[in-house]
DNA sequence: CATTATTGTATCAATTTGCTACAATAAAAC
DNA sequence: GTTTTATTGTAGCAAATTGATACAATAATG
């Protein structure tokens, strides 16, 4: 049951910082293992027979249940002793299993670093057969996470501020139709600072990728907000 | 004399895109194998006793003679079928070596790339053991390389575009001191289109990152620009 | 000492962004 | 119904940034 040395690249896995956004705040997935009090990020190992990246998609989509991910490769961790045996050895013995000392999961890992934004109401979160739970944590309020898992949030934090505006977003954290006020919402708590409401909206609209369609009549004793969508065709020609 | 596998991870590698400015356009630094015809970016295995980024710095210190490196990693290249086991046994037999199937290096790789930004005219090219020459390529006129190497370069040099203005830049690919003149070139270069030279020397200026020094007196017969480097404690506070 | 090419800035126009104001609601309160 | 309340959408002007032009200040040259 542990996975088998001659279907999967050694030294090598992939991790992803999966993000969703409630409304309020910025959430990522995390696993916890059976039995052992370890938090990690979804990751896996790539098989022989497959694109890294395709590796590294299909690991998302088991996780998440979703079909159509977008997938950003943000960095890749080489450090020396970032790979810790003590705890796949924990991993293992939580499932029942004894890990033999030259398993090469033991190994070294070199990991690389994929993040996925999707939307926080469609996922449906699911377990690997490793862990028991799978779990969405605020970012500001993450569970003590193993090996540099800490370190590569982070980076992938950094990642997504950096690609903010450049490649089109928003739209993923987000359901098909949204408010101005959602997508300013979205921007604002992934840079962490409060935007102008108006000049946010003029800014929005004079880049030309949004579809305007009907009000959202929530109930609230005010004027309704235009539901809008991003009109994909023009927003890729940035 | 092929490299044994116990000291290297398996699966993995990086390249690295070296570039340096001459003046007028952006060069890299391109490996010749031996009798084999094979062109390819300087590149090496990680040691299992050494972090990532210094099996990378390691590499290019080797290649360039320079001590003080500033190495970028931009992206990781997984695809199923990156890596050609023709290509490793045409270099060895290129070589004079015969390569077992089964040897380690024909095995499929993940290669993690890095950018440097270099000083042109104080590298000192130094072919590796394996090839016979090193020399630049303008990044217009480039060999044609192995496996995946251009895709590599191409997206090195998409890398340095974002990079340029948010990573403090310029400054490696020139000299200590240097005129607006050579810096703006520096720009256009990277960017690949003109900028205009009054905005330019204002935004520079404006930034607060430059440290005037004297005039530099070419002989032409015209005013002599200043020279300017870069203020480095300033500069990182972005 | 006039000529030539280039550099460094100033100046003003054009564009973009910051800020304030205000009309247009949607529902609740009266 | 009418008034009240909270928000939305956008206009309008100020402030800041960028674009474009002009011009004084040189460093040789003849």
């Amino acid at each position: 049951m542990l996975p088998s040395e001659n279907k999967y690249l050694t030294n090598v896995s992939f991790d992803t910082v999966i993000f969703g956004f409630t409304g309020e705040e910025l959430k990522i997935l995390i696993l916890e293992y059976q039995n052992s009090g370890l938090f990690a990020l979804p990751g896996g190992y790539i098989r022989r027979d497959e694109n890294l990246l395709d590796a590294a998609k299909k690991g998302v989509m088991k996780r998440t249940g979703l079909k159509k991910i977008q997938l950003e490769q943000f960095h890749t961790f080489g450090k020396l002793n970032r790979s810790d045996p003590e705890s796949s050895k924990t991993i293992a013995k939580g499932l029942g299993y004894e890990m033999p000392n030259d398993h090469w999961v033991l190994d070294r890992f070199v990991t690389i670093g994929y993040y996925a934004l999707i939307d926080y109401n469609q996922v449906r979160p699911t377990p690997n057969k490793f862990s028991d739970s799978i779990n969405w944590y605020s970012i500001n309020n993450l569970p003590p996470l193993m090996m540099d898992h800490e370190e590569i949030v982070q980076k992938a934090l950094e990642a997504i501020r950096n690609d903010l505006g450049t490649k089109l977003f928003g739209t993923n954290l987000l359901p098909e139709k949204f408010t101005m006020k959602e997508l300013r919402k979205v921007y604002e708590t992934i840079l962490n600072k409060k935007l102008r409401r108006t000049t946010f909206q003029r800014k929005m609209l004079s880049m030309d990728i949004l579809t305007r369609h009907e009000k959202l009549y929530t109930g609230a004793a005010n004027k309704a907000p235009y539901l809008y969508s991003f009109n994909k065709k023009k927003a890729n020609k940035t």
